[in-house]
DNA sequence: TTGAAAGCGCTAACAT
DNA sequence: ATGTTAGCGCTTTCAA
């Protein structure tokens, strides 16, 4: 089953191989006559391009890799999906990247990628400070989009959801449906995640109660804290538990349905990220969903961009608004209350 | 910032290229002597070899192509993790593919990675009937392991769950905590899952009640046919659910909580996989889980196998036993009467 | 518009 | 043990 060369198509077509090349690349431009006769000769004979040979020669591979920090954190796998959707429509393929969550291992991972010639990279870097150095150093060989996460101010192109409207729309939410005691169960890292979601907070929560802004509790992004976050701003007696992200808001959920506190009629619960998980919670969690599929589009357009040949234009840092999901863990409590007699929310019963 | 070739690594050692490639690669023996120098030019030179370059002349990429239905679906992120490991570990990288669970695109994948020439393919197949085509085709070019998955009989080196086995746990572990009368939701597709765990229900519930292996209701690996078979399946009266995968299994939880059914006072319910939800749904489920990292690490050894020369063995087809994951869901209905007053489990009291 | 020829960076014969 | 040389299959000058 040896494969079908360039040069055999040449010969089978009477013609040289640079202008088989020419036909099937199109880089210029042959007589009609011929194209057809070499098309016909490639097809007959079963020619596929061997994409190793022209990415020699073309110095292009047309792959890009995918780093991220795990593939099991429930927040990637739609990314990955959409990621490689939006690549491959683009003829290009994905090499994946796992890092478990270690610093260490990206570094290595994107010596990898590099070593086989990508022509770029997206990364999603475990660690906005320990990630820095080598996203840096690989940003300097070929075009690198940073996704999701940031990495320090003007690292690389950047492409991700913008936090700040995100936290807005579920203060504006929460406000719009009688919540007031507002209360914040975010994380300590200094990722863009917990740093903006925390401070849309602060600077929108003070509209609905002077105090609320004060009411922060932070952790991490697990659900563990979510539990045990509950314990420590039940006795500010908030009516809403504003999550920094959904991971956080079903541990929330769970202590609260343990302490036999009514969700969404006592206290209403919101995330942040939209997982698959929000949505079959109990309450379904009211959340804020990433514009995943834009976001990724977004990061394929501004690689291409790179790729075409504006290596070095000014670095662009984009940020896709997110889009409020409104379901039963913040339901008005009026609503709530014409079935205070049980525990499912309306949507259940249909 | 241009590469460093081997040329100029023979240059600066004094040797020729072939001997600085044997030095790097290990093909042959070259004098200690000779290789320091060769190493140390090389280290401080800063030389990567290009794989591309490498892989023309060795007709090898080093690149294992992952196809797989849906990187979404539950199951399959920790399982990429584990292969991305695995393959990551003997120099080899991964390039994904996501089919969009449509035969059509996974052919389009299969025939993408071939023509990039990946060493091997590792295929989780979308349906076990219409992947077949493209499976046998692609496996006639390339090594060719089915993950978790089967697609017809010798149609490549397979390795997947076993299935008896799982189904086996669960139904010693209902009669053991005093189960009798038991039911099966499962699912009507062809693939192996479907099949051998309702095969499995088949030839073991008849042990704990003559009837059992009569009240089957088959559905599709769903959440939502979760939710609706419960209702198809009360009627008979049953102290346990056994379902054939944990989405069906959360969803059957969700709707005999919304009809206020006691689990696992009345009814146990039992999943399989262990999806990462699993262990979050209130009560936690019960499951078989799927020795994830073996699968992985079985695929790559198969791999490594054909790939090492013996191309033309005979087909190899390797089962791994799961493990039984006990969890609220199915706890003896003794321990459950000391809280019947409570709706949480004995967990989550901690 | 086409062909001849020179490599891309490397490995593997074949020499020595 | 090492060097020389011929390509791997393709793209891209350079000529015609």
């Amino acid at each position: 089953m040896t494969d079908v060369t360039l040069r055999e198509v040449a010969r089978a077509s009477g013609c040289s191989i640079a202008t088989v090349s020419r036909v099937l690349t199109g880089t210029r431009p042959v007589r009609p006559e011929t194209a057809r006769k070499v098309r016909e000769a490639a097809e007959s004979l079963g020619y596929r391009p061997n994409r190793v040979a022209r990415a020699l020669r073309s110095r292009s591979t047309g792959t890009i890799g995918l780093v991220l920090p795990q593939i099991t954190n429930p927040f990637f796998p739609s990314l990955v999906r959409e990621v490689e959707h939006a690549l491959h429509a683009e003829g290009r393929a994905v090499l994946l990247a796992d890092c478990d969550d270690d610093p260490k291992t990206e570094t290595d991972r994107i010596t990898t990628l590099l070593d086989r010639q990508v022509d770029a990279l997206l990364v999603i870097p475990v660690d906005e400070r320990h990630s820095r150095d080598a996203v840096e150093t690989a940003a300097a060989q070929v075009p690198l989009v940073l996704l999701d996460r940031g990495c320090g101010p003007g690292v690389a192109d950047s492409v991700a959801t913008d936090n700040t409207t995100g936290m807005a729309l579920v203060l504006d939410h929460l406000a719009a449906t009688g919540r007031r005691r507002v209360c914040f169960v975010g994380a300590s890292g200094t990722g863009s995640a917990a740093v903006e979601r925390l401070a849309a907070y602060e600077a929108g929560a003070g509209a609905l109660d002077p105090r609320a802004p004060e009411r922060v509790e932070l952790g991490d992004f697990s659900l563990e804290w979510g539990r045990a976050a509950v314990d420590r701003v039940l006795p500010s007696r908030p009516d809403a538990i504003v999550c920094a992200n959904d991971l956080i808001a079903v541990g929330a959920l769970q202590r609260l349905r343990q302490l036999g506190v009514d969700v969404p009629g006592e206290i209403a619960v919101t995330g942040f990220d939209d997982i698959p998980m929000a949505d079959l919670a109990d309450p379904a969690l009211t959340t804020v969903r990433q514009p995943v599929r834009e976001l990724a589009a977004e990061a394929a357009r501004l690689l291409g961009r790179r790729l075409a040949g504006q290596q070095d234009g000014p670095r662009q840092s984009v940020r896709l608004a997110p889009e409020l999901v409104v379901r039963a863990s913040s339901a008005p409590r009026a609503a709530s209350a014409q079935d205070a007699d049980s525990t499912h929310t309306p949507e259940e019963d249909q």
